[in-house]
DNA sequence: TTTTAGCACTCTAAGCATTAGAGTGCTAAG
DNA sequence: CTTAGCACTCTAATGCTTAGAGTGCTAAAA
């Protein structure tokens, strides 16, 4: 890629922040006018066409002015993007809806961080709750409820509590209950939940049934139990923003765009994709493997629970998207989120 | 209200069911063609005529056909409308759907119901989750985690399993822990959660401070687990179903109703507000307290655990509805719920 | 050689007039 | 009381015109 020269870049710079902003495109005039480049809009009409031609600029039509491409995009989020500066109120808003709920459950501080996250994006926003899987057994309790049945308790460290009635069809004595459950405390203490796999569980139950086939119930649920779990819920915030949009002004894309977020487990997939990666990332329109968002631009960044990255927290919105403010808040968002969660 | 004369009934049953297909306003023509009234258009356009006067249709404009009223279509609903034939395979549907998954939660049952829901009307559902406050007291345990933490549950007729990890400050022994939880059960078995009220839990901890002053802690947290489940889950389904409308093509509109579907609360009022009653009850247009969804037909059906009354499900969609399948499909679910919940 | 002013050209979006079609209401005849 | 016929109304679609924004090119200026 050749190098821009200085005054393209203030040009190309010039046309992104300004379609950022208008959602219009960004004629020569515009550039030369409020810009202050010092150049004429002639001289800029030259250089505009040349970064059409690079690829960093596209036109509409003939007679309009010019919109960023996906490249054009890249390089202002690469080279060109002032690094972002929160406001203050805005750094407050975050923190006071993070902090002031220190005794809350997990779920309830995703839920407030969607929200928070999208209404001050003005985007949607979407994180994915801790992944169960990813977390280490800490113990595990059965508390019978009456002669048929019990309740499972499992706790991982990261403040997950998982619980499930099942149906126990013989009564157990309880010197008979404690010792199982301890043998498996015993087995299963500081492994993750995904190591728990379907071998090490016949196992066990392997050891345990010679001594206690009553439990084989509360095997097969638990079993049960742990493989349900390996969906991990996403929590939305702010789907009507793209409703704000004035690239989505058109019913069949909103219907497309909704009907993205009622599924699930797709989100779950586009988020988990940028599982690994550290710090923020900024996926532009086609370099996002989904197809059904390469209209769109998503920013995401990992959060941590006891320094295991445990989920993904994301905007989402069109290409045309303040880069640099979207960066910040959700940098922002997720220090705050890392220091709330390990409290 | 004057009787309507057969003749005026067929008319309007006709230009009811024809609009609820079409969706474009029913002129005479199409009335005399397709309705086998045996009259000539000329006749049907006095009756028409006459219908408007007295309020059962409306024109969109003078050149245009008629369309119901409001009014108009609570008179079908309550005397014109065929009772619902629900076809086989969508009773085969839900039944299957609910059926299958004996063993889940009674969330994931949940889900599934406003899903099948939303999908076999087309339209956007909605259920109240089981009200936590309106089930009894069945029993409370605390496990002890480790020599700080103890993890709270609570555990009620209908199935809920709540849980809380609280602080224990002072460790504890397991006598006296084991003492406290006995008194506790004993104290509040058989109230529903809406019945302990803080003037209840104060004189607990009255009772039970001058013996154990190390559960204070343990109280607050009961008590804000108590008041935090006041707030009902509402679950949503198909909330892109209302693009399929032709009364939702403008994206003002669209807005609007998705906003109103972020709002967990006040989705909450609006079903609670036909909590008690028996059967569906069809709520069309102004019938409805709730401005947002004047322009919408809201049909609900409550459904029950334990002989009680805990949650409602819901359907909404535009007042141009098939009022006769959406019910059929809606009293089919509800009995299908029943069934389920109550295994 | 680079920059700029000027101008012809292109394309869109908005406004306006025209028209086809659907449906009505009224009148007069059956 | 019913119906055929007809004039009338209103909408939605179509095509035409125009204003405006912006471009690309050329030739003059720096």
């Amino acid at each position: 890629m050749t190098a821009l020269s200085d005054r393209k870049k203030r040009i190309l710079a010039a046309v992104v922040a300004d379609y950022i902003q208008t959602a219009e495109p960004v004629g020569s005039r515009t550039v030369a006018r409020s810009y202050r480049i010092g150049l004429s809009s002639a001289t800029i009409r030259n250089e505009m066409a040349d970064l059409e031609e690079m690829g960093y600029l596209e036109q509409p039509h003939t007679s309009a002015g010019r919109i960023p491409s996906q490249k054009g995009y890249r390089y202002y989020v690469d080279h060109l993007m002032a690094a972002s500066e929160l406001g203050g109120d805005e750094e407050e808003t975050i923190s006071r809806y993070l902090g002031l709920e220190k005794m809350r459950e997990i779920e309830q501080i995703i839920i407030s961080a969607v929200r928070v996250l999208s209404s001050i994006t003005n985007h949607t926003s979407m994180i994915m709750g801790p992944q169960f899987k990813k977390s280490t057994f800490r113990q595990m309790r059965i508390l019978p409820l009456d002669e048929q049945r019990g309740l499972v308790v499992l706790i991982t460290d990261s403040g997950f509590i998982k619980n499930k009635v099942i149906d126990l069809y013989q009564s157990l004595s309880s010197s008979e209950l404690h010792q199982v459950v301890s043998y498996l405390n015993q087995k299963l203490f500081g492994l993750t939940i995904d190591q728990v796999t379907a071998s090490l569980i016949n196992e066990l139950k392997r050891d345990l049934f010679r001594r206690l086939e009553i439990l084989e119930q509360a095997f097969i649920l638990l079993e049960e139990s742990l493989k349900e779990e390996q969906q991990v819920r996403v929590f939305l915030g702010g789907t009507t923003n793209i409703l704000n949009q004035p690239e989505f002004k058109d019913v069949e894309k909103i219907r497309r765009m909704l009907a993205l977020f009622e599924q699930e487990s797709l989100l779950f997939k586009i988020l988990e994709n940028n599982l690994g990666e550290e710090d923020v990332v900024v996926k532009i329109g086609r370099e996002n493997p989904f197809e059904d968002i390469q209209e769109c631009t998503l920013i995401t960044a990992a959060y941590k629970i006891n320094q295991k990255t445990l989920g993904t927290v994301g905007v989402i919105g069109p290409t045309r998207m303040d880069y640099s403010r979207v960066i910040g808040v959700l940098r922002c968002l997720v220090d705050n989120l890392n220091r709330t969660l390990n409290l």
